[in-house]
DNA sequence: AAGAGCATGTAACTTGTTACATGATTAG
DNA sequence: CTAATCATGTAACAAGTTACATGCTCTT
């Protein structure tokens, strides 16, 4: 249910149709919590059945239309809800680690390549976050800039810190993961001396 | 589709009733990947029914009944070609970094009482972990045994030091989540000075 | 006029969760 | 005999994925 309070947030900031959600979780959620299309835009007709959000019929050109939708106060009130309800984690579910666990089934060079995949997945992540917080720091980053001018100044340095923060939270841990590959891949070379 | 890759996994070493497997996944596996019972009686059925194992009636007691699974030549395939693909990664969707990201909706002590249980869970889990690297070390994990002696010698010390390069990443992922965490705390004593 | 981008969905399927349900065996 | 454990499921639901499907607008 957390694709319900990712777009919660983003809709706080401003009213906005399915489509620019879309592009916010191409551009920014997404590196947090990855929604496709086709769950966005259910979810938004379910939201504003049960009243968090307000749906708007907006004229676009001349024949076009579309919807925008506008964050109510029940909205306000659940996505505060969940705000300071402490989350519940579930159990470990990790494909990466499960495949290690049983990496000796795999050919050395399989191994390799699954080594070498973690590390590329993170390396990129780990571009993309390090990104994000550079642009929070130089200001650069739009949807923040939005949110922060929604605030009374004495509480954006707040909102500014908890961005960041996140982001180098995501950043330790996929330095965690790169690290872990390369031992991987360092082992694997210790095994296998010859392949 | 992890899931029944696990129950070969398992299903590799001995032949095990779904009881027997659920109690590894509350046991081992679980901490890496976690399933239910509800899930893994219909997929040993399923999985039977593609040919990947084999049941077998067992009597125990006077009437009772269970039923023993052993792994196919089939699922023997079809488990080493899993561990010979790499995996595909999916995008992020961590509900802790997103709530993380909007801390700032929260009541400072909400905000702190996430924190602490972000840290909490991740300290379980690190003594959960470090528990099993000791296990592996000491001889005393009951399934590695099991699955050492299935080995020519040559070949066990790869088994064992996949297992144990298993959980030494889980460990660094969970000191990196609770250094984040603790971070995360003093920066709310930073922001909310009085409360 | 064409192509990139804006806009919104449906359908079928897979995976995972939660709750409900039942009954036998074995150790104390 | 009673409780813990062994044993196996079903049903309803929630969440997520993949593929299909359509049509308008705006810039060049």
């Amino acid at each position: 249910m957390s694709l319900r309070y990712a777009l919660l947030a983003l809709l706080s900031v401003e009213p906005m149709t399915g489509y620019d959600l879309l592009k916010q979780f191409e551009a920014s959620v997404g590196y947090v919590w990855h929604a496709p299309d086709s769950q966005i835009y259910p979810a938004l007709r379910q939201m504003e059945k049960d009243g968090l959000l307000e749906g708007e019929e907006v004229t676009w050109g001349q024949r076009g239309k579309k919807r925008r939708y506008r964050i109510t106060p029940l909205g306000l009130t659940a996505f505060r809800q969940w705000m300071n309800t402490p989350l519940e984690y579930s159990r470990e579910r990790d494909p990466a680690h499960l495949k290690a666990a049983y990496l000796e089934w795999a050919e050395p060079d399989a191994a390799r390549a699954q080594m070498t995949a973690h590390l590329e997945h993170y390396a990129e992540r780990l571009l993309q976050w390090q990104l994000k917080v550079e642009e929070i720091e130089n200001g650069t980053s739009e949807m923040l800039v939005k949110r922060l001018a929604t605030l009374p100044p004495s509480e954006r340095p707040r909102a500014t810190a908890f961005k960041k923060f996140t982001y180098e939270g995501l950043i330790g841990r996929a330095q965690q993961e790169i690290a872990w590959a390369r031992h991987g891949l360092a082992l694997i070379d210790e095994l296998y001396p010859e392949g």
